[in-house]
RNA sequence: GCUCCAGUAGCUCAGGGGAUAGAGCAUUGGUUUCCUAAACCAAGUGUCGCAGGUUCGAAUCCUGCCUGGAGCGCCA
């Protein structure tokens, strides 16, 4: 399927060339020619400002639009070109382009607007790798939501994709984590336990525990911390990976923090930068000031390995492995990333919470100190995201608290059970990932009759129902002479033929979310449609139904596309 | 204190140099012999946080300020 749009700006460039080559304008590079749908329907279909152009080519806005108007070749799918002031160059595509795109479409099925943008070219999306410590929380799932659905979308635009998590089970929370578990467990076995308070306090160690002593009573008193750790670790992972396949989100990479540490690349990443002089040894960083010196005397550290960060811009120099000659999370970091360039993706998106801003800063700085370009690396970051409920008595959104006795909650198995997979998925999704996002959990779970979500897939739903109603009647679209489709049914096509865009647009600006609100914008532009022109109804003249069956079909194609875009179910009933 | 993000309708949010600023929810009134109501039709609301500046044109770019959030660990 063609974007129609870059044909256009493909015309329109190669109208201001000619007429640069006929001395007609002065000699400039020709910059990119922005085409879109205009606001209103009066203004055509896409649409052209000339206005920008106007200083360098040294005409007028309306003169430069007729230049290039004069010189526009003629395009089969544009029916009628018009200059509007103070400059706009306003296209309407031709009726009998939209009526043969229905055949089109229908012939694309799944891979309808499939591009080419990223043929050839792989891509990488690391997204989630939460901690192996506990559930996914709702603050894991936008993350979750928005990578997959980048990934997703890459797809669509061509890329060959891959799906990481970064399994993060190095380090001393997992050391923690196995430490809780083991005394959550001796407390089941009836041994008297003081439970530090930095210990982790969720319940689901307790469940685990109590499953532990249930299988074996008390002959795991003997085994140590890490023990319990492989044991916590294991079914951490088991649960994460069920609940977000309870959302369609599977990665096909899984990257062991630990295997760095076992094949020694984190010293070899630390060695490299320390060829490269980046490196040094003390108890503070070179650019500490006299406060600071002495803060860090008072605390009476033995020198740790600095990264001298602040060489390629960094506020300070961070520390890379600590006087304990433990290494500090950044190092793993930055050995994973460099790992992930060497993979040679064409493009690697890492889905991160704003938390970890300057820690991604801190792996680019890294990048660069062994020698290598962290250009191909794009980082989305998701804003805070929180469960709030409206509390009638004070007039105003609260904060859903942690506590599962109280009803609330905050894990996505919860969100899950009290939605729906899908309308967790589109909820997410349906937002900008760097604006702070309020779930609200009474419209989401109350009010989910009049749901977004509803709303797109009960199109698709109403197409499979007149697919149902016309096979038991035997009636099939065989012949259909779609110039009989009328300017309503034109419409759906129109906007449906803005996916390409917006695929493109979602691939290029990393802005997932711009296919919900595409979502939206389609299946408003449908129901009407859907109200009007029926097919099955004893004043709809055959040959005017059939013509419509068919543009049904293609309309089922489009939604069933966006909705799996999106990683949302397509029902046939609902 | 420094860095980043946000501030747009009553609420939740799109739009991020282009024509008369949009959607959902909420509110009000109406619509179904035949695929359909999780829908459709109709109605109303804005100092686009404030103040300057750049531009033919600013909600959008620049500067300053106000408010909310995140980050600035020998944590991960």
């Amino acid at each position: 399927m063609k974007q129609l749009n870059r044909e256009l700006e493909s015309a329109i460039s190669a109208a201001l060339l000619s007429a640069q080559m006929d001395g007609q304008l002065p000699a400039f590079v020709i910059p990119e020619i922005p085409v879109s749908p205009p606001k209103r329907a009066d203004q055509g279909d896409l649409s052209y400002p000339a206005m920008g152009l106007a200083r360098l080519a040294r005409r007028s806005p309306l003169d430069l639009a007729g230049l290039i108007v004069e010189r526009l070749n003629s395009l089969a799918f544009i029916d009628c070109v018009e200059i509007a002031p103070p400059g706009f160059i306003n296209f309407t595509i031709a009726d009998d382009y939209l009526k043969r795109q229905v055949d089109a479409i229908i012939a694309e099925g799944e891979d309808f607007f499939q591009l080419d943008i990223g043929a050839g070219k792989t891509a990488q999306v690391e997204f989630v790798s939460a901690n192996p410590s506990g559930p996914i929380t709702i603050g894991h799932t936008r993350g979750a939501v928005v990578g997959d659905a980048m990934a997703r979308l890459l797809e669509a635009a061509g890329y060959q994709v891959q799906r990481e998590y970064y399994y993060n089970n190095a380090g001393n929370q997992m050391m923690v984590l196995g430490k809780s578990l083991m005394l959550r467990y001796r407390q089941q076995i009836g041994d008297a336990v003081d439970y530090p308070r930095d210990y982790y306090q969720g319940e689901y160690l307790i469940e685990i525990a109590a499953q532990l002593a249930d299988a074996h009573g008390d002959a795991l008193r003997d085994k140590d911390w890490a023990w319990f750790k492989d044991a916590a670790e294991a079914r951490m992972f088991e649960w994460i990976n069920r609940s977000l396949t309870a959302i369609d989100i599977q990665h096909n990479e899984f990257f062991n923090e630990t295997s760095l540490f076992e094949d020694g690349r984190i010293w070899r990443t630390l060695e490299a930068m320390r060829e490269n002089g980046h490196i040094y040894e003390s108890t503070h960083w070179e650019g500490a000031d006299a406060a600071e010196i002495a803060d860090v005397a008072s605390k009476g550290y033995e020198p740790a390995t600095w990264f001298r960060s602040s060489g390629f811009g960094d506020e300070k120099d961070r520390v890379m492995v600590k006087s304990d000659g433990a290494p500090t999370y950044t190092l793993p970091d930055i050995a994973y990333h460099s790992d992930k360039l060497e993979r040679g993706f064409s493009i690697a998106v890492n889905v991160l919470g704003t938390d970890h801003f300057s820690q991604a800063q801190v792996v680019k700085y890294g990048l660069r100190a062994l020698g290598m370009d962290p250009e191909p690396i794009h980082v989305i970051f998701v804003q805070m995201v929180r469960a709030v409920r409206w509390n009638e008595a004070i007039g105003a959104y609260e904060a859903v608290k942690q506590s599962k006795r109280a009803g609330d909650f905050d894990t996505l198995d919860d969100l899950v059970v009290m939605t729906s997979a899908d309308a967790v998925r589109y909820h997410m999704l349906a937002r900008s990932p760097n604006s702070q996002l309020d779930f609200d959990v009474d419209q989401v779970v109350k009010q989910s009759n009049e749901n977004p979500v509803y709303y797109i897939q009960n199109a698709y739903v109403r197409c499979a129902g007149i697919f149902r109603e016309a096979d038991e009647r035997g009636f099939s679209d065989d012949g259909a002479d779609l110039s009989l489709l009328g300017a309503d049914e034109l419409r759906f096509v129109r906007k449906a033929l803005e996916l390409g865009n917006v695929i493109e647009q979602a691939v290029s600006n990393y802005e997932p979310h711009k296919i919900a609100f595409y979502a939206h914008e389609l299946a408003a532009v449908f129901h009407p449609i859907y109200d009007r022109a029926r097919v099955l109804h004893s004043e709809v003249p055959p040959d005017v139904a059939k013509a419509r069956l068919r543009f049904y079909r293609a309309a089922a194609v489009v939604f069933h596309r966006v909705l799996r875009l999106m990683g949302m179910s397509a029902p046939e009933r609902m």
